[in-house]
DNA sequence: GTCTATAACCTGATAGAC
DNA sequence: GTCTATCAGGTTATAGAC
């Protein structure tokens, strides 16, 4: 049997590359990144990484049409369902978002610093228009909160889930958690955010 | 009258510089900043800025430790307070904390995405053991609900608060909202977060 | 496709005149 | 204190050999 080749086990060069960026931009940003970290972490050289991806600019917007869509790809499915009503949404929503955050902490810090001044790239990704009106989730809010705009609890929801994996590096540096009980906490959240955003949607 | 210089217009040239870094540096964190941006936010030479700081690290981190406390430095006096209420100090924290947050928006995704990896900073400037116990906040929220950690609550506060400022760029570049509206919707939170907290703290 | 060597550029910092 | 000019080092990107 021959020997197998880098390739051979971890797949073709060019996701190779591609997984390397994934992990140094989303670790430090894109203008803390150099290209030479991504290609040192794809075990190849710097002259390959340009040769597959023309530049670190075009590798980037890869990367992060990727993690956009990672980040709120998985929101309207679950939002738009038309048969599934509002208490099991917020439950679905919650976890399996804590689900994703948990397998890639560091992803929505990294989306949304490195959004700010670059308006254009998301509207591609996203069909805007569609979101706002038509979900049923914003229509199932009215319906039992008339009095106040969807956008809150939508932001809340978001808000009690995804503020935790934004501030666990502040947390953790001031010692108030210790990683390890990160990920505990974090599974005591699955179950209470839904409690408290029914109890809120209720509160007068 | 003698003609007046820059100075005294403005300030000192060293407080001159400081506050252009402010702003660039919260704008476009440390990396993707130049010194030479901010020498010509300040109106003074690139040569002028080393004269005063030494090096764009000194400087960053003299913004760095003021940011950081503006950012937490607030909440200890509030949430310490022994002789005011649990009901009370929610709505304290909530409101100083918008105020805050409208007259500097970015700051807490600047403070947050510039920590990853950072672990000294913060220790130096905040009394943590003193934070996490003695605190009458937690020991009110543990009298109300021992069942539950008293820190689920806390980053409850603090996700509904800071979550849509950090959200903002992205909530903005996807049309959710526009950026007159978001004054309006912050300040409709401003009274609405107090009343859902204490929904959630009842909540069984 | 992959490498080495290097070009072209940018950035932080300093020397030295005023 | 403030400026101009420049250095030293690092970074992206490419040329060219294999």
């Amino acid at each position: 049997m021959a020997k197998k080749t880098k390739t051979e086990i971890d797949g073709s060069t060019e996701e190779r590359i591609k997984e390397a960026a994934r992990i140094v931009f989303t670790q430090k940003g894109y203008a803390a990144t150099r290209t030479r970290d991504i290609a040192e972490k794809a075990g190849i050289n710097l002259a390959l990484l340009n040769y597959y991806f023309r530049s670190k600019e075009k590798l980037f917007n890869q990367v992060m049409l990727e993690k956009i869509q990672q980040l709120f790809g998985m929101l309207l499915p679950v939002l738009s369902d038309e048969t599934t009503k509002l208490e099991k949404k917020i439950e679905m929503v919650v976890a399996n978002y804590i689900d994703m955050l948990l397998a890639n902490p560091d992803l929505p810090l990294f989306v949304l610093s490195e959004l700010r001044g670059q308006k254009e790239e998301l509207q591609k990704v996203l069909p805007i228009e569609k979101i706002i009106q038509n979900i049923s989730f914003i229509k199932q809010l009215q319906e039992k909160r008339p009095d106040i705009q969807p956008i809150h609890f939508l932001m809340n929801i978001l808000g009690m889930t995804v503020f935790p994996f934004i501030a666990m590096p502040a947390f953790d540096a001031v010692g108030i958690i210790k990683k390890n009980d990160f990920e505990k906490l974090i599974q005591e959240r699955k179950a209470l955010i839904p409690i408290w955003v029914k109890a809120m949607i209720k509160a007068k």
